[in-house]
DNA sequence: CTGAAAGCGCTTACAG
DNA sequence: CTGAAAGCGCTTACAG
């Protein structure tokens, strides 16, 4: 049985002892903000070094010193938009000294609680929520009590810092995107319906195609929509009951390259015969053939900003005010939309 | 400015006193071991309730005791093993009660360092190591130590336990299937020659070829190729240059994807004109087209068999002999092969 | 079964 | 600038 202590087990007082000073001063020689005469210091920190010594975190933490981590809780680790995300976190986080942990909930409530409380008593100064949503009060409760923590990509209205992307404005610019091309008949292809960021995407869409007197029909709307499985088969579908729509939206790249496999089977063209449009870029989406038509998201960029406010509010450089960003991407034109 | 004890200020004191007992009574009302009259034990567990008690993790820690928690060092977070391994990993710790925090170096063994040293000073039990190479001493330090640690996909020979996949028989198995397929002339796209398990393969597909007195031509051979781009990019220097392969073994299925992108611009047809087979079965492998024939890789088992030995490790069930664990997967016949 | 006391390894007023 | 002492919130022999 391993004991944690084996594996460091010198302490402070070793060291004191090798320096011949006291615990006290070995204290403030590591720690950077006190007065130590030159050589004391540099007695200390060779001792130190020489005996490999490592301050132990439970002690420290005991006396409320932070550890300058943050935590991030995932809702599913093969969420899209997760390795650019991940990256820009850690990049802010690395260049303020502060590392993450990432924890992943597979959508579970309780199990993301479970790890909301591992990571307070781990001494976690801030946590990144991928998870936000109303039935989820984890974060609520955190906000209330005053901890750091923001909301990435999914968010709670009027509570918490907040780091989302445009999805109005992106459902906007797709669907006026096939506008200009002459397409009128649209097919939608929508998300989870409980999600706000695809009710956003789909009401910008409505919006814009009532604009020019025109709308989707029922009859040519998916919702509650996966990823490519569920793509496949929405499509299958529509084009077996005999519908044919100049153009398909899908509400995620996923879900696009499903509906192209099933496209290639029915032996109908894209872009000649339909076109396909989503929204993510995922990094295969220029490898496909075609390739996509999709509004790119900021990934990196939302990624490394709700980093960035985290660390404001930690390091309490910010009013108490909630703070939410919204962030836009580019319409990437490649092949998939005629 | 927010301090940690602010979060959660109620300690064992309160409740002592709440439930009209001494702070050891509480202590051992709360742990399952120790006996404690009933009547006593339901008195201090209602206080504990209302008053919202949570034990402090760092006195916890300091007086030695566990956690149940186990830490993942990741290479690359868009690895394309990652999601499945996670929750493999996942499925095995929660069974028995374990949390899993990940840490994400980027291949940076500075970056490294830092996480384990984190994960030591947040009372890990064990970490699994999807990181180990020889230039990369840490999980060696730890092992040396007694510090229960894994080596999943990677692993160093003779030092740690590993769970790692049959490189050479995959190898063997992907060229052999070629090989009964009357194909002869073979070009191989092989990943980071640095790595053991890319050797594996392509020394396992040379061996087999050889058994038939054929061999890979050096001119059909691009090696330390990383994924879609460099697949992409071989595939077109290589028509280019004017070979003409029966089929091409990819190390990966990105490379494969990148391949396949090459050749529908260069118009070659596949399977009729050229064969593509590649490794690890990844989600989108049978969503593009064609649809990609590959070695699936077991990585769901992998992760799930590396936690579960790590746990074994970690509860001392086991001899501290090495122990390496070789998994199969199984090859899925698609149509990217003729 | 229960309580008082010691101690885990640090940090930080408090004296000097 | 330096040291002795107190204390962070627990757990666990030690008595009773």
């Amino acid at each position: 049985m391993i004991v944690k202590n084996n594996i460091n087990a010198v302490t402070i007082k070793d060291v004191a002892k090798k320096a011949g000073v006291s615990a006290s001063t070995v204290s403030r020689a590591l720690s950077n903000g006190a007065k130590v005469s030159e050589d004391i210091k540099q007695r200390v920190i060779s001792a130190a070094v020489e005996l490999n010594y490592e301050p132990n975190m439970a002690a420290q933490m005991l006396k409320g010193s932070k550890q300058k981590a943050i935590g991030l809780i995932m809702p599913n680790v093969n969420n899209v938009m997760f390795p650019q995300t991940v990256k820009g976190i850690e990049d802010e986080a690395f260049i303020n000294g502060y590392s993450l942990m990432i924890c992943n909930t597979g959508e579970n409530n309780f199990v993301e609680e479970q790890y909301v409380d591992s990571f307070m008593r781990r001494s976690i100064d801030g946590i990144i929520f991928m998870t936000a949503q109303i039935n989820n009060t984890k974060i609520l409760d955190l906000h209330k009590k005053d901890f750091p923590v923001i909301a990435l990509n999914r968010h709670i209205p009027d509570t918490t810092d907040a780091v989302v992307l445009d999805n109005y404005w992106s459902g906007y610019k797709v669907t006026d995107y096939l506008l200009s091309k002459g397409i009128k008949k649209i097919a939608y292809f929508d998300g989870w319906h409980y999600l706000d960021l695809y009710q956003q995407r789909v009401k910008a869409a409505r919006a814009r195609l009532q604009e020019s007197g025109l709308y989707i029909d029922d009859k040519m709307y998916y919702k509650d929509l996966d990823a490519l499985d569920d793509g496949y088969m929405a499509a299958k579908d529509l084009f077996a009951n005999g519908h044919r729509p100049e153009a398909v939206i899908a509400a995620s790249d996923l879900k696009a390259i499903g509906i192209i496999k099933a496209l290639h089977e029915l032996k109908i063209s894209i872009p000649q015969d339909v076109s396909v449009i989503s929204f993510d870029n995922i990094d295969i989406a220029q490898w496909i053939t075609p390739s996509l038509t999709t509004m790119a998201q900021p990934f990196y960029k939302m990624g490394r900003g709700a980093c960035k406010r985290l660390l404001e509010r930690i390091e309490s450089k910010i009013p108490l005010k909630e703070r939410v960003y919204k962030l836009r991407g580019d319409l990437i034109i490649r092949d998939s939309v005629i």
